[in-house]
DNA sequence: CTAAATGATTCAGACCCTGTATGTTTAGTT
DNA sequence: AACTAAACATACAGGGTCTGAATCATTTAG
């Protein structure tokens, strides 16, 4: 039990996201707050029912952290004029500061959690939950070539 | 920031650790049970308020689990006679039962999980959370000769 | 022998999240 | 054009999980 992936990366995600929590508090942001942020931030603007499919959050959830992000002056909703029950989410100057600092507490907790390895595991690490983290579902090509079940990632560790 | 470590491991753990709770749902089980288990099965018995401390839960969490797992006819609760302050707990059969299948499907979400991993992959993956992990805070023997429980040192994350 | 400390327990409440109901806007059908 | 169904954002109520404070029992210290 205690000697599986699952159990020991649970462990450690409980720990490693009470510290991120720790850090972002002074800037009025909760875990939660920082994913919408990264969400937003990245690719196109995006409406709230889409975020929430992202996140795997309710749409109601996405309101919530998008009411406190506008209290921050983080982010800002507007109409889409092409669509009006859509609210499009940007972040404004602000919101991408915090966004900003958010990311740059995230590496601090990576550098304080990854002290103890060695440079080759911290880039495996790294890599190997780049490939496994949700949302990156290599969209299986719907390809007639064989699913490359084992194929090693082309991907480099990169920063 | 979605390319941190901190953020991708927590991500992760939440895809992960939903499905875990699924497969032991028909269990009477949540994670948390399955955490206590653990956490009683290993070493000698040890009382509710070391098991609070091992977990990084309050005392009264560990009362209702511990109901829990009581009525489940999955652990005794056992006044240590030395001090009788002390609420000793044990897994009985039937508990040692339960946390085998809890075992058994956090293997099976391992599987599904590094089901795209290359061998060399998984292994380092295994390796590097142990190392990590929570309450495992061994002192690092200096350098060289890791642990080799099983990792080849010799790992290029694009073999 | 009294006072402080430790352990288990109960309980009220905080926090996070979901599901439902509602109003608005769009799309589809006739 | 009128009507119906679907999609979106939102408000709201409630569930589940966890903590902190209060309580009782037992042990330890002075």
């Amino acid at each position: 039990m205690d000697s599986t992936v699952a159990f020991r990366l649970s462990s450690l995600a409980a720990v490693v996201t009470d510290q991120f929590a720790a850090r972002i508090e002074v800037l009025g942001l909760k875990p939660r707050h920082a994913d919408l942020m990264a969400a937003v931030a990245g690719g196109a603007p995006r409406s709230q029912q889409d975020l929430a499919r992202t996140l795997g959050v309710a749409p109601s959830l996405i309101v919530a952290l998008a009411d406190h992000l506008e209290t921050l002056k983080a982010l800002q909703r507007v109409r889409d004029p092409r669509d009006r029950r859509r609210q499009v989410l940007t972040l404004t100057r602000r919101g991408r500061t915090l966004l900003a600092a958010c990311t740059a507490h995230a590496r601090a907790v990576d550098a304080d959690l990854t002290a103890r390895l060695v440079p080759l595991e911290r880039d495996m690490l790294h890599h190997v939950l780049g490939t496994l983290a949700p949302g990156r579902a290599e969209p299986q090509p719907p390809a007639r070539t064989r699913t490359r079940t084992r194929t090693p990632a082309q991907t480099r560790p990169s920063a």
